[in-house]
DNA sequence: TAATTAAATCGTCAATTGGCGATAAACAAA
DNA sequence: TTTGTTTATCGCCAATTGACGATTTAATTA
């Protein structure tokens, strides 16, 4: 995929806005992030109960949701509850919107 | 990548905001998009000149812009002019913004 | 008709993604 | 300490992505 020696250095907004729709470019993700609007907050296997896939795509699909920054897992042993990070969230929000004017 | 045998169906607004996200998960797309807000239009040739990356790779980012029906392309023989496409743009606006809150 | 110009498509390649089952890790409770 | 519960990680695989150079296509002009 990178056959170029040195990547291009974008902006860092433009680098933040492609980060932050990757973790959205996927209905999963997407629909992940709703579920925990409306319930504020859940459990990995909350998640495993209401899709149809296997429980570690789950935990993949969340852990790249923490990368981006968009979610963030509270200990709750044994287990693990996820939230919106909403400082992020909020950047993220105001991304889109410079972006689209 | 599918290992399912039928995907899930998701709600038709998570598959659309998770189309247009992955249309945005790619710095030179963004900064394609970011160009044509600024200079309403342009040709292929004049995104070449810009980015430091072949013919061929513009050209195919710029397809995937067009299949997300974010551009459109406009017949100047022997010059194609990409534009923003303003009615799918306002779509993914209102989409992000309805998802962001 | 032939030549020119601009953009799209093709073929190839390495890296990444998304899926899974199996296993490991973390922690509480017995 | 062992057991049980929950989540993360590993290894594997097929499909997709992003990059490139080379070629083809489309349309104008000579």
């Amino acid at each position: 995929m990178k056959r170029n020696l040195e990547p291009i250095a974008y902006k860092a907004d433009t680098e933040a806005l492609a980060k932050f729709a990757k973790a959205l470019a996927h209905p999963t993700r997407i629909a992940i992030l709703k579920h925990l609007e409306n319930q504020s907050c859940c459990f990995t296997g909350d998640l495993v109960d209401v899709f149809p896939l296997a429980q570690s795509t789950i935990s993949q699909h969340l852990k790249e949701l923490k990368n981006a920054g968009l979610i963030q897992g509270e200990l709750k042993p044994p287990k693990i509850k996820y939230c919106i990070n909403q400082d992020n969230w909020k950047t993220a929000k105001t991304l889109f919107q410079q972006f689209f004017d």
